[in-house]
DNA sequence: AGATTTCATTGATTGTCGTCAACAAATCTG
DNA sequence: CAGATTTGTTGACGACAATCAATGAAATCT
């Protein structure tokens, strides 16, 4: 925080894959070192995008993917009447602009949540190495599909769980994804606003500071501002599966 | 319907990619004679799904994707307490089963809405085929990301529209679907339950039904069972972009 | 064909969550 | 640091859609 008081050139301190903590996350691929060195001279690292600033509005020509390296961003999209729905939440060693791919332009936005640095990798330039590099290809369908996966369990979410089942499988989802990448799965900082929150989850701002609070309440969690402690997140992890009006009456479908 | 009694040795009447009407739809490559006809090399069809059968189920081994040839479909999940969820609808030229490829098995289950017969492509196949196809290689990429911008969009749907907005939205867009497959955009056949497209959009049956006979009230559409007639598409498609309860109270965000 | 099951429609009622509103806290700005 | 603006919390109220329940219509089965 009081360390960046002047920005230095970034270009001089860059890191290469090989030495990024965060590379077989975001491109975790079986490759040799030399292959990897050619992935690596392709991909820029530019300066860290403050809270707020964009990587990318709605509308933009598609050129490269972007991968997380530190700090956190949201995507969103706008609804034909203007309306902002936000897509996700991307951590450190996760990819945004995948569903660029497909068109031109950027079909949604990425802006950053806090003070955020990007490895901006161009998508000409991929389909070039990836061409000579059968590994690199596959995986990269690989990532893809997990991205349409993580999609599918959002409309799940969307689709069928209530309000609570919802909140409660946002914070184990986020708890697992710090777990992976080396903080810790109790205690985390929430960069997004509860806007944000309530928007990602279908649900109203207030809906969410409610739950926050009736969560405390129960002993669940301990909400300070942006800063959640999970204190129970075995029974977090049940809320989010089965629970709502239908888990207490009878069961539900048979099963 | 009277004429499949007696089932035949579907391998004898196959037909090659490059004749078939939907070719360009489930994999639009750009690529020669020579390819084409090594890609159709690799496609297995096989004997047509009758109703209610499954071309794979939740945890099946991954092997192959498919491309609809003829019918419907639809892909679905589970929730953690037994619940499905709808995850798409599939017409003839779609492919499915994209979201396994990333991992050993299939995530999701498809099952056959009606008669249905698709391409089987084995995968391992259709990666080795890439390896040497660039141009393949890129669709299929372009392929997964359209499938993610997809799901963004069923995202939206279900995180902000209305019940009826969304149930506009889903007619507007199986218009659009048809049309581009050479049916009529007006007038089609509803090859799913009204259960599943409630399932599908998050709503509960009761309120599809209800909302179909409204329609119907309003003069939008001609719903006899699973048959519809789009009599205002341009009504539906406002109502299935802003509609609801602020439209007509005041600006919504200021935009 | 009749019986059984599945599917679709309609009505009555309840509950969850969104909306409106006011307030508090924090952050931004000059 | 004070004022302004954004962001978060809490309460009251109402609406939209889910649930419960009953009936009707098709489709499937024997």
């Amino acid at each position: 925080m009081s360390t960046d008081k002047n920005v230095i050139n970034i270009s001089n301190i860059r890191i290469a894959c090989k030495d990024c903590s965060l590379f077989q996350l975001c491109l975790p691929i079986g490759v040799g070192e030399a292959d990897l060195e050619l992935l690596d001279r392709i991909i820029k690292h530019r300066r860290p995008f403050r809270r707020g600033e964009h990587l990318f509005r709605i509308g933009d020509p598609f050129q490269a993917i972007y991968a997380v390296r530190a700090g956190s961003l949201k995507t969103y999209a706008m609804t034909e009447d203007g309306h902002e729905q936000v897509i996700g939440f991307h951590l450190p060693g996760e990819l945004v602009g995948l569903d660029a791919i497909n068109g031109e332009c950027h079909p949604c936005a990425a802006k950053a949540l806090e003070t955020t640095s990007v490895c901006e990798i161009p998508f000409d330039r991929l389909e070039e190495l990836a061409d000579h590099m059968p590994t690199l290809q596959r995986q990269l369908l690989r990532i893809l599909s997990k991205e349409i996966l993580q999609d599918h369990n959002l409309l799940m979410l969307l689709g069928k769980k209530s309000a609570d089942e919802r909140l409660a499988a946002f914070l184990v989802s986020l708890s697992a994804r710090f777990k992976r990448r080396g903080f810790s799965s109790r205690e985390f900082y929430l960069s997004m606003s509860r806007n944000d929150i309530g928007n990602y989850l279908g649900l109203a701002v207030e809906t969410v500071s409610r739950l926050f609070t009736r969560f405390q309440e129960e002993g669940l969690v301990t909400v300070q501002r942006k800063h959640i402690l999970l204190r129970d997140i075995d029974e977090l992890s049940l809320r989010a599966g089965v629970s709502g009006p239908m888990a207490s009456s009878k069961s539900v479908n048979g099963v």
